[in-house]
RNA sequence: UGGGGUGUAGCCAAGUGGUAAGGCAACGGGUUUUGAUCCCGUCAUGCGCAGGUUCGAAUCCUGCCACCCCAGCCA
């Protein structure tokens, strides 16, 4: 459930470079004022933390103008692209928050434009077909410091280049046998000024338009022309194609389309410890490491969405982190800081016993169960209550109880008080073990003067449990943190320096009002930290639940010093 | 050694000639029937370095240094 106000939303939003660029065109008049973007991702994976930056900046940058944003797929490279990414990059831009209306579009809508505007470039004597091979454009090409060379067939005339370029676009040619490129400037300091290549023959269908084409667009020369098309204002991408805005530009000043973009350049978002790079993303899935993209250990989208992450969360974290053109690391700390804080103010609370240690009230009648009220959130009234059942027998957490603690433990200790919440004081007497010493059992009695509610008694310690008679087994999978490796950039060999996959799957005692949460919901186990009910193998009144985020864990910290 | 970018605290990030916002992290304290939440406090005589201009510089000038991106018929 998405409580966040979008309009607060929207006014919170502090104004980075790019922001107070489109201010500023929008108050001159430029493009009468229209804010127009797109997010142009290429269907060759899911959607990772990465892209909701882009996401939250694209949608949300025209959102706060009143304009409008395309959802583009940059589809110009069948071969890797397939139509489940589609759906799935649909399926995270719309869980996100945000709507594309009747603006889904794809470069592949405009392959007929594109084709039309490559032959107006030959007629211009702007570009010419190339027959050389891959290896010799690359050695004319020349180096960093070091001019290209002209091809031999740069001088091709404008009708043996248009012929040639029809009889590549109907199929005579095999692949890799010529290609269309620009013809700029083969000294130019620019690489990417060196007479790029514009089409290139592929015999492969398309996801889309079949077997139409054999020959496709190369990035360059299709976005800026897409974002013309679609009259996009302002076309922000991220620093590394900084050096591609010349070309850019170049394509709208020699076509002279009725809309002249204007690409900006970001920094993308690099999150310490997290896999982002699609190679090895797909890698784990392909490897079956993890289940699929949505494994919950996955930094995806759709991971995040099954660990329980709230959308709101994602774009606090998008406006939190800023926009520059700055190189940049982010902490997990900083997602994970807004994941709580989300997740606190909506997240109801439950009772859970991850690993059960049976205790029993010694003094509490054989049969009688008491019904106690337990509020769902302690800082909202609103929430309301619900019931819990109390026993004679009863589960605590193991952690909960120590035979010889250190110092400031201040849970459950032979000798000792320990308040259960929502319930009594109970005090250990007694701690029963079996053959082998392993602690199986404490018989404890409670202080019926202390009900919740009625009793100002203190002590040091309140713990959560789980009645014997009335809880509900939960398999519970743990997972503490995203899929990582070790030191942020090195990407390298990362499997073999992975950290050892935070996943381990144990029966928890849950309250039975956690068989009913519907799935991706997610609630807070009091003192165990934040849990979502799993999208997947998700059976109503058997709860697989995810661990999604630990509250800090203030004891082990007590602990380490 | 070509071209394009970027340097403000451990990590982000404001600041646009008037004396270094804010967040995360960390640390200290208070409230608390979740060791959570919440609240309060501490945390850059300093803005990559060195000079210069100025009454005054993170902001302007000069020189240097460091890091990132570019030689796909990928995006």
């Amino acid at each position: 459930m998405d409580l966040m106000n979008d309009t607060d939303e929207r006014d919170n939003v502090p104004k980075d470079f790019i922001r107070q660029i489109i201010s500023e065109d929008v108050a001159s008049g430029k493009h009468g004022g229209a804010v127009v973007t797109r997010f142009p991702p290429e269907p060759n994976g899911y959607l990772h933390i990465g892209h909701a930056k882009s996401i939250c900046l694209n949608f949300g940058v025209a959102q706060e103008h009143g304009g409008q944003t395309y959802l583009r797929f940059d589809d110009t490279n069948p071969g890797k692209e397939k139509e489940e990414y589609v759906t799935a990059i649909k399926d995270d831009v719309r869980w996100l928050g945000y709507q594309w209306g009747d603006r889904l579009t794809h470069a592949s809508d405009y392959f007929d434009r594109l084709y039309e505007a490559a032959e107006q470039l030959i007629q211009m004597d702007k570009a010419y077909v190339d027959s050389l091979s891959a290896e010799d454009i690359r050695e004319f090409r020349g180096t960093l410091t070091t001019p290209g060379r002209d091809s031999p067939f740069r001088d091709r005339s404008i009708e043996d280049n248009l012929d040639m370029f029809r009889r590549m676009r109907d199929g005579e040619f095999t692949d890799g046998e010529h290609v269309l490129r620009a013809k700029i400037d083969m000294a130019s300091p620019n690489i990417n000024m060196r007479d790029p290549t514009l089409y290139r023959i592929r015999h492969i269908p398309h996801q889309r338009t079949g077997d139409k084409w054999c020959i496709y667009p190369m990035y360059d020369f299709a976005h800026g022309l897409s974002d013309a098309f679609e009259g996009i204002t302002h076309s922000l991408c991220t620093l590394e194609f900084e050096d591609h805005r010349p070309l850019y530009n170049w394509f709208l000043e020699q076509l002279e389309p009725p809309h002249r973009p204007r690409q900006i350049e970001f920094s993308r978002l690099r999150l310490a410890f997290a896999v982002t790079s699609k190679r090895r993303l797909n890698q784990l899935v392909e490897e079956g490491i993890v289940t699929g993209w949505d494994d919950p250990r996955m930094p995806t989208l759709a991971g995040m969405r099954r660990r329980g992450y709230p959308a709101a969360a994602l774009r606090d974290f998008c406006t939190r982190i800023g926009v520059t053109k700055k190189d940049n690391v982010i902490e997990m700390s900083v997602l994970e800081n807004c994941v709580r804080e989300h997740l606190d103010l909506e997240a109801p609370r439950r009772m859970a016993v991850l690993r059960p240690l049976k205790v029993v009230l010694t003094n509490w009648p054989e049969t009688e169960v008491e019904e106690l009220a337990a509020v769902n959130h302690p800082n909202n009234p609103d929430a309301g209550t619900r019931q819990v059942s109390f026993g004679r027998e009863i589960y605590i957490e193991r952690s909960d109880f120590m035979e010889d603690p250190p110092k400031k433990f201040f849970r459950l200790r032979p000798g000792g008080e320990v308040r259960l919440r929502f319930a009594y004081i109970i005090r250990c007497n007694e701690v029963v073990k079996d053959d082998d010493g392993n602690i199986i059992e404490l018989r404890c009695t409670y202080d019926p003067d202390t009900r919740s509610g009625s009793s100002d008694r203190k002590v040091k310690g309140t713990i959560h449990w789980a009645s014997v008679a009335d809880s509900v087994t939960a398999e519970v999978r743990l997972y503490d943190r995203l899929f990582t490796h070790p030191e942020p950039g090195s990407s390298d060999d990362f499997l073999l320096h992975l950290n050892p996959l935070s996943l381990e799957t144990i029966q928890a005692m849950v309250e039975p009002s956690v068989a009913n949460m519907s799935s991706g919901c997610a609630c807070q186990f009091e003192r165990l930290g934040y849990f979502c009910a799993d999208s997947v193998d998700h059976e109503p009144g058997k709860p697989v639940l995810n661990r999604i985020v630990t509250l800090r864990d203030t004891w082990a910290k007590l602990e380490a010093r």
